[in-house]
DNA sequence: GAAATTACGTCAATAGTACTGACATAATTC
DNA sequence: GAATTATGTCAGTACTATTGACGTAATTTC
């Protein structure tokens, strides 16, 4: 069972002794774990897996972005994205639109099945955090939107702020 | 650039129309993505991945626990496991003893070198936890914890309860 | 206007994590 | 003794990611 150089069993469970957080890590995993659970059942039905759905989400969070910045936001190579957004386009979920300014680049838009899709995948998200803050107040949502930004690196998050304006929850948008 | 049948793009971000919380949807796939980015690098230098993390962690929190048990928590197929906790055992990080009641059973604990490893891991993990909790007092903690808790399948909530006394955060342990 | 750079696409090879299905073994339960 | 349970393992597959290399078209630089 053991091998004779294996170092012996610590029976103890590892606890908060280094003053480290291991509650907050644990239920941050379980709360992601979730959290993706639901929009991995519907894209299975498509075929489809979880970088569809984040390259989904963005392209319709931010209509007109291109390649590169949408490389930058998930933080994956070329060629990772190349063989999702591929399929992606082919389903005729997203379309390409050679850039006005710069014709080498290519703007990325929903279509109407794009941004169906993107809508069904997000309402179990969304049904799930608002089931979560059911008897939450403003104060207590800032609290949570403020943790979770300052999550973030420092450096990465201005990326957060890239939201159009009338979808910003921060600066009161125009509606 | 458009194939011919392709449908129209869509110009306009998707809103909060539909009652959708874009905002923390986004928020959370950020706060995740970089709160996994620091033990990945750390792995990166054993060659394991974010598998082996996850095996590693929970039987530091929970010594003693069984290959089903795990299986249960982590949320994967025993094939899936296989690879990975066979690594760890053969790298001295995890032991593997008889089950005393059922001999069938296999009880995992964690080697020092899998204790000190764990705790490698989660220590830039904690920093980042303490750091965004910086400037919020109890009431604050809280209210992230009940957020993140009721993130979690009802029916799965139990596992998180099955942390050792002295290291739930709830009922105040005895240090 | 030629050369360098940039944006994007693609090919090939590899790795890590997951899956299903099938089968083996030992221990326990009925 | 037979059925069930806990674990391990083999084979095959899928998805997401990686690095490195190369090609093309458009833009920028000199």
């Amino acid at each position: 069972m053991t091998s004779p150089a294996a170092g012996k069993p610590i029976r103890t469970a590892i606890a908060d002794e280094d003053g480290i957080d291991f509650a907050i890590i644990e239920l941050f995993f379980f709360a992601y774990r979730d959290f993706t659970s639901d929009p991995d059942q519907i894209l299975a039905d498509y075929g489809f897996g979880r970088a569809h759905h984040r390259v989904l989400h963005f392209v319709n969070r931010r209509p007109g972005l291109t390649v590169a910045e949408l490389l930058d936001v998930l933080k994956i190579t070329k060629q990772s994205l190349a063989r999702v957004l591929k399929q992606l386009i082919d389903t005729d979920h997203i379309v390409q639109v050679q850039g006005p300014r710069d014709r080498r680049q290519r703007e990325l838009y929903p279509t109407a099945k794009g941004r169906a899709l993107a809508l069904a995948l997000a309402r179990p998200q969304s049904r799930r955090i608002r089931a979560a803050l059911e008897d939450s107040g403003a104060t207590e949502r800032a609290t949570i939107e403020r943790f979770l930004e300052a999550m973030v690196n420092p450096e990465l998050r201005a990326q957060i702020d890239i939201v159009p304006a009338q979808t910003s929850g921060k600066n009161h948008g125009d509606h």
